[in-house]
DNA sequence: TTGTTTCCCATCAATTCCCATGGCATCCCT
DNA sequence: AGGGATGCCATGGGAATTGATGGGAAACAA
């Protein structure tokens, strides 16, 4: 099965602060949780940290597993580890996706990126982002003004440089 | 059930100093209580020692065991056995988490790290932390001052180097 | 006894669980 | 090809449970 999400779309986000995950969102998520068989409700991680970031990020547990073993390599109370562990232990939180294909999201996470009424999933290899459609749209916007050049297809970067 | 603690949230201390510790880290102290079983009261050992330190640190039962058997490693009577045995063994109480998911944190405790009126909660990978708010918020202000760019997404040091 | 430490019970809001509906696809049968 | 039947998906709503916190009585210790 695979290991990497695809896609982007937009669910409702309702008074409770429930969301439907993405059904292809879900065989990945399912895939990736060592504990997850057949009939119970798999796990995920959200990553809500990140002074600069104004989405939230949507981890298997397998990938959440290997951000840890590479936290575990830097040297105990270096500044570089305190920063990750803040974002990636701290200020995080384990979800579970229901019988119905749903997480819930807390105030503290919708409150964090502005979510109201719609949330929009995006892939993004081995994790996937939950943004603020407008949010979102303005993110891409903004990479035009930023040296990237719209009308140019991105497919022409595949063979270049680096960086 | 996971041994990881993820998350942080305020609770708030009592005149009698209980506080509640929360939900999902209480899961975390029961399933990683070798003694425990639904329906008794999860144990845990909070050190409070540590001069440089303004924060309490919560191991759960089986994180102490690690610990001690590290400690146990280091040659008797040496110094570093000695500094780590003060810290861990002498400067660490057992808590016990009550019923309603409180703990009582001891004046002592209390006062060490100046907490009155509400904890903080954040958990550091397989152990917690307990921080008097204000000064949390200014040690991760402190950061800066640590080689530790705060507008850069820490997820950017996840393939760099060490240290 | 006087202040502290436990234990037990009470409350209110937040969260979880359970069940229900409508809409699309798909599959199958004739 | 028509017409169901089937099943998954997105979403809604109420009931039941859990979580955070307060307060008093009982047990202790000084």
């Amino acid at each position: 099965m695979a290991r990497r999400f695809r896609g982007e779309s937009d669910h409702k986000v309702d008074a409770k602060g429930r969301v439907s995950i993405p059904a292809s969102f879900r065989r990945v998520i399912e895939a990736c949780d060592p504990d997850w068989t057949e009939g119970l409700t798999p796990r995920l991680i959200i990553v809500y940290g990140g002074a600069t970031r104004n989405y939230l990020e949507g981890f298997t547990i397998e990938a959440m597993d290997e951000v840890d073993d590479k936290i575990a390599k830097f040297p105990r109370g270096s500044a570089k580890r305190k920063a990750m562990e803040r974002l990636y232990s701290a200020q995080s939180v384990e979800a579970e996706v229901d019988n119905t294909g749903r997480i819930v999201l807390p105030a503290k996470l919708r409150d964090k990126i502005g979510l109201d009424g719609m949330a929009r999933f995006v892939s993004s290899g081995d994790t996937f982002e939950i943004w603020k459609p407008e949010a979102y749209d303005d993110s891409i916007a903004a990479l035009d003004d930023d040296g990237y050049d719209p009308d140019l297809d991105p497919s022409a970067y595949l063979d270049g440089d680096l960086g």
